[in-house]
DNA sequence: GAACGCTATATTGTCGACATTCCTCTGAAT
DNA sequence: ATTCAGAGGAATGTCGACAATATAGCGTTC
């Protein structure tokens, strides 16, 4: 895992703020009033300011000039929306990874599959959130793209989160999900690009489904 | 075409910086000094710091702590990199273009090529630039997704303006390009949303062939 | 009573100055 | 000659104050 380190100070409050809006302290849609922030964070608005221009690029927040910015909304709609990026993102990421993995990496990436497997069988639900977040992250990072590793890491996985903290959503699905994650890493393991990406956008596909049929029954 | 309207102050040099960095003005690579560029533009530094924070959420220029933002650094690699994000994004826009287009916006686009057609048979070349520019608009603008629509337009495309500049790569391939436009249009007239992802990706992975082909030569 | 315009207030945008950090250059010691 | 330590300088980070803008509330007018 990636261990970002806030060196300055605006660095710290940027890092506070995303984890407040994605975990919801701070509500989703609310505005973020510069002067509040600076005396309840006891820092001048400049770093407010950086922190908020920060948020933005994430899409966390949305600003307008001379009016403010404001914590997104979330719909069903834009729920959606993300995960067909994510479906783009990530099944380019899977082919990517099958050609540009190295053996040690898809060694680890299967071991790691095999530690999941264990606590799953044990009934231990620990896989539902890391367990899924590293699985995923590896197979970003193995596709040795930057453009790719920036634009899901940095932007789209923290909203992923705050849709999943907020809209109540219970992780990914536990049984089956685990034989689709072992399915792409065979195929990466095979060295078959192609296949790679089909089984892991089906994957991805099969979560929005999932969340689909969750918000209709609400 | 959507027309940013620059606002405020900050907003002015940072659609300033950010076309002197696409065209090549400032060189890609070099250093951005805060104070330099606060006198040459004769604002302050905060409205500086403001436009370069934005340009690092266009992945235009890096920043570190402490040392300040470059100008990113071209590389073939990165321009294949692009692409293949370019590929994933642009096929998902394409598949959800046959989708959520209206039937009067494909009748529209339609149109388009047909005008691109007269251009390019009457043997100008005005297609190169502009036509494909705004073909590829429409269909990522018919996606009617709002990340997709933010992540290439605002984050990509500049990028690749950057890179067709300064590595004097000349336009995209006009003649075959044209077919497969056409092509691509038919697939989303006849709501057929898997052809349409697939000739798009199509489209653009030929493109980055086209690419790395001049690259080796040079 | 409703719509329009104005004023007051609060918020964001911009500025210059100060604090802090990093990089370079010098010089000395091994 | 090379390496390390320290001082100097220049850049970024942070701050508080001022300017410009939008919003809300009130009063006026039709």
């Amino acid at each position: 895992m990636i261990t970002e380190q806030a060196v300055t100070s605006a660095d710290k409050t940027f890092f506070q703020l995303r984890s407040d809006i994605v975990e919801g302290v701070i509500p989703s849609g609310s505005k973020l009033s510069e002067t509040e922030l600076s005396t309840k964070y006891q820092v001048s608005r400049a770093v407010i300011r950086e922190a908020i221009n920060r948020l933005e690029a994430c899409h966390l927040v949305e600003r307008r000039a001379n009016v403010g910015a404001r914590v997104v909304s979330l719909t069903p709609a834009g729920l959606i929306q993300l995960y067909q990026v994510r479906e783009a993102l990530e099944g380019m990421a899977a082919r990517l990874a099958a050609k540009n993995m190295s053996d040690d990496e898809i060694a680890d990436l299967t071991s790691l599959l095999d530690n999941h497997f264990q606590t799953v069988k044990d009934g231990n639900s620990y896989y539902q959130e890391a367990g899924d977040l590293d699985f995923h992250y590896r197979i970003i990072l193995g596709s040795k793209n930057q453009h790719l590793i920036e634009v899901l890491i940095n932007g789209i996985y923290h909203l992923i989160r705050m849709y999943r903290v907020q809209l109540g959503m219970a992780g990914p699905r536990v049984t089956t999900a685990f034989d689709e994650h072992k399915h792409v890493v065979q195929a990466i393991a095979n060295r078959d690009e192609e296949l790679a990406e089909i089984l892991m956008r089906r994957h991805i596909l099969y979560s929005k489904n999932n969340i689909e049929r969750k918000l209709l029954q609400s």
